[in-house]
DNA sequence: ACGAGCGCCTGTCGGC
DNA sequence: TGCCGACAGGCGCTCG
């Protein structure tokens, strides 16, 4: 499920209320229950069932993919990777399928992590900077300029596409919004970074923030099974839409693969320049 | 520096 | 109906 403006949903619901349950802010953790191991990236389960009893929930935020909790000692890091979800909901109630890791909470309530595929992973670390600390900017950040972006781009002889997805580039894009981000731009995905000019670096920068901030104020996009809720799916204009019509001009969408992603595009309005 | 291939996992869907 | 391959929102690793 989870590309920024879903996490960044999931972070919401957790800090206000919402989809996920009741809010989280300020409850304190009394028990972990940790139900598939290799959920925890990091400390060992020994350590991790150690220290999180006690510690109290100060906020929810989110950097990147990363749900990130401030604890009153550490940092508690999720990433939902493809199938993650969380809820928060009664103890009572009975645990569902694929859930991997379960806090309880002092007032009844408990944090449930389900993840079909269990490639979702948790941190408990004193110092989150050494999980976060290699990711690329916010694109939705205020300082995160159209010149910057065009700086980062003339440093990389890379096709746009992966360029996008590499987090250590820019942090948040998954294969949803950057496929969308390329069509608004008008980009085709296997273009080189250090090709584009000024202008269409300017509406590649525009297009990401558009793309990201449209996901988020749908509340994300929800497809097949997992993650219910969202409405962005409904306004794709190339994601999974091989064979219909181009929002902009009517030619089909076509599917083509790029380092070993789906990838969807309208043929002419992403044309590809001759060399 | 970059890209391809693969591993990690389970579930769904379309074709035969 | 049942089986089988393709595919899925991510990312880390090796190898050339």
């Amino acid at each position: 499920m989870p590309e920024l403006p879903e996490v960044e949903t999931i972070a919401r619901a957790l800090r206000e209320g919402g989809h996920t349950g009741p809010p989280i802010v300020g409850r304190t953790i009394r028990a972990a229950d940790l139900l598939w191991a290799r959920t925890l990236a990091d400390p060992l389960p020994d350590e991790f069932i150690r220290r999180l009893p006690g510690q109290r929930i100060e906020s929810v935020g989110r950097r990147a993919k990363y749900l990130c909790m401030a604890l009153n000692q550490d940092t508690l890091l999720l990433h939902l990777r493809m199938s993650g979800d969380v809820r928060v909901e009664a103890q009572e109630l009975a645990r569902q399928p694929h859930d991997r890791l379960i806090l309880e909470f002092e007032n009844g309530l408990r944090l449930a992590f389900n993840d079909a595929r269990k490639f979702g992973r948790v941190w408990l670390t004193a110092d989150p900077q050494t999980v976060l600390g290699g990711l690329g900017p916010e694109p939705l950040d205020e300082g995160f300029t159209a010149e910057e972006l065009y700086a980062r781009l003339q440093n990389h002889h890379r096709r746009l596409k992966p360029l996008l997805l590499d987090q250590t580039f820019l942090a948040g894009l998954g294969n949803i919004y950057t496929d969308e981000a390329l069509h608004t731009a008008r980009l085709h995905p296997l273009r080189m970074a250090d090709s584009l000019t000024l202008d269409e670096a300017g509406a590649l920068w525009g297009a990401i923030r558009a793309v990201l901030n449209e996901g988020i104020r749908r509340n994300g996009a929800s497809i097949d099974w997992v993650y219910r809720g969202g409405e962005f799916q409904n306004t794709f204009r190339v994601y999974q839409r091989t064979g219909q019509a181009c929002p902009q001009c009517g030619t089909p969408v076509e599917r083509l693969v790029v380092g070993q992603r789906g990838t969807h595009i309208c043929p002419r309005c992403q044309a590809l320049p001759e060399k």
